[in-house]
RNA sequence: GCGGUCGUAGCUCAGUAGGUAGAGCAUCGGGUUGUGAUCCUGAGGGUCGCGGGUUCAAAUCCCGUCGAUCGCCCCA
């Protein structure tokens, strides 16, 4: 055992687990960019001065700030990515095309205790369009979100959206006898109902000048799910409020209906999220029955870029971590158990026989054979057990094995098909020819993610 | 910040009337039969998370600490 332990809440990612990672990275990349989004990124630490501007000086204790020895100026790793992002769009404000699509793949640190599907150190996917409102904006980075879950493998059936709009929450609660002033309590209340007991619940629920009745509909409000391709009368009336207080629903549901995307999502009033900065839709995504924390979550924040310095620019974005995300497709048996399945396949595998003239002549091979773009590995075990080198190749998924031996003679090696098990002899001029030519063959089938 | 459980080799784990550690797999090597393998054989690797205490003697008992995990707080 080393001396040393890795700090608390951080991982260390061996190349199983650096491909599962990877795995999942370039499937959210792949659906940020083929939804039009283009990749940005910041710096790792800010002046803490950003992240108090945005949540107050209150997430301090919660941040991993520092001082470098002599300066003054104080700095945090970054929490999130939302400030750096409002930070950038801020001062570029007045030459963004709209809307502005950006995404970012970040590392993020958080100074919390570790517990199941939260770490001290993860990454966390970042999608914002900036600079439109409206439902088809909110859309479609619900869209980008969807996308990338359905190509990780996972369904309906498995992970749902649950979306509210703040605003007709709000006329809701107004609606259930809340008035104007108590309403962000009520959001607070509704946000934490499940985690209070019921004698609480009541006590706060009095403070809001709720009677015995509007209580009632207080909870059932907070307990409300309707699919998205429900009605708006329906919805209206299971609430209790008219259609028209509706108005945001109803365009959204018309897009998320038009986008074929009603199965992902419903509607869910319990959904509060971060109590100061949301002012439109809001939605997280979890597993169906229930299991882990939220995969990701996100809503529009249209005060956002002005809060840091730009103009009044309309935003909406999420943010998906790739802890609790890695439970839910581990859980639904989505990530392979070995994640060095997932690890780069090497064209090719090159054996010698231990001759002298095989021992010289594998070198130049392999790099001859790098140089024209493949993959190719070689053994480097003392043995000279063909046998025991053909294991080594196989285990490292070697697509073909290159064979230095008695065929040297005649200036030629056997190349055999690892995959199809097929062996011919070819000269040793032809080998770079005969290999790309083997996997020009397998790379136009295999490259769905790239 | 507060509680419950846990910590022996890279992995899965054995190892209690307390007597300074073991197996399988993995890794590395040798041999045999020229082809992902079988068989034979050898090696490396742990101050039992760390630090104290009790004891002639601690992986084992006690305390602390660090980490993991589950829950509370919080969750951008």
């Amino acid at each position: 055992m080393a001396d040393f332990q890795s700090p608390k809440g951080t991982r260390d990612f061996y190349p199983d687990q650096m491909a599962l990672r990877r795995h999942v990275e370039n499937i959210w990349r792949k659906a940020s960019v083929d939804c039009g989004f283009d990749e940005i990124e910041g710096p790792t630490f800010e002046h803490l001065s950003l992240f108090t501007a945005k949540s107050g000086p209150g997430i301090v204790s919660e941040l991993f700030s520092f001082r470098r020895a002599g300066g003054s100026d104080d700095y945090a790793l970054r929490p999130e990515f939302t400030p750096t992002l409002a930070r950038m769009a801020a001062a570029r404000a007045g030459t963004l095309s709209v809307p502005t699509k950006w995404f970012a793949i970040p590392l993020h640190f958080r100074a919390e205790r570790p517990q199941r599907g939260r770490l001290r150190e993860f990454v966390q996917w970042n999608v914002d369009l900036l600079g439109s409102e409206g439902a088809a904006a909110d859309c479609d980075v619900i869209a980008c979100a969807a996308l990338a879950l359905e190509r990780l493998g996972l369904k309906p059936t498995d992970v749902r959206f649950r979306l509210a709009h703040r605003g007709a929450s709000a006329a809701v609660l107004t609606a259930a006898g809340v008035a104007g002033e108590h309403i962000g309590e009520a959001f607070e209340l509704l946000d934490r109902r499940d985690k209070l007991s019921p004698e609480e619940f009541q006590t706060r629920a009095v403070k809001l000048g709720l009677d015995d009745a509007a209580q009632k509909r207080f909870a059932a409000i907070a307990g409300t799910k309707l699919p998205v391709s429900a009605s708006m009368n329906d919805v209206a009336a299971s609430l209790g409020v008219g259609a028209d207080v509706l108005a945001p629903l109803a365009e959204l549901s018309e897009k998320l209906n038009s986008l074929g995307l009603s199965d992902w999502c419903q509607w869910d009033f319990g959904i509060v999220r971060g109590l100061a900065y949301y002012t439109g839709t809001v939605f997280e995504v979890h597993e169906c029955a229930g299991k882990e924390r939220a995969i990701a979550g996100g809503g529009r924040y249209d005060g956002l870029v002005e809060l840091f310095g730009g103009p009044k620019m309309p935003a909406i974005g999420f943010g998906m971590g790739d802890v609790v995300l890695g439970l839910v497709l581990a859980d639904k048996g989505l990530l392979p158990k070995d994640g060095g399945q997932l690890l780069p396949r090497p064209d090719v595998f090159l054996i010698s026989d231990g001759s002298d003239a095989a021992e010289k002549t594998l070198p130049k091979l392999v790099m001859q054979i790098r140089r024209a773009g493949l993959h190719a590995r070689h053994s480097w075990k003392a043995t000279k057990n063909v046998g025991k080198l053909l294991s080594d190749a196989g285990k490292c998924r070697a697509r073909s094995a290159l064979i230095l031996g008695a065929e040297m003679a005649e200036g030629a090696v056997a190349i055999k098909d690892l995959d199809g098990g097929g062996q011919r002899v070819v000269p040793l001029e032809e080998v770079v020819a005969t290999l790309l030519a083997m996997t020009g063959a397998n790379t136009s089938t295999v490259s769905k993610h790239d």
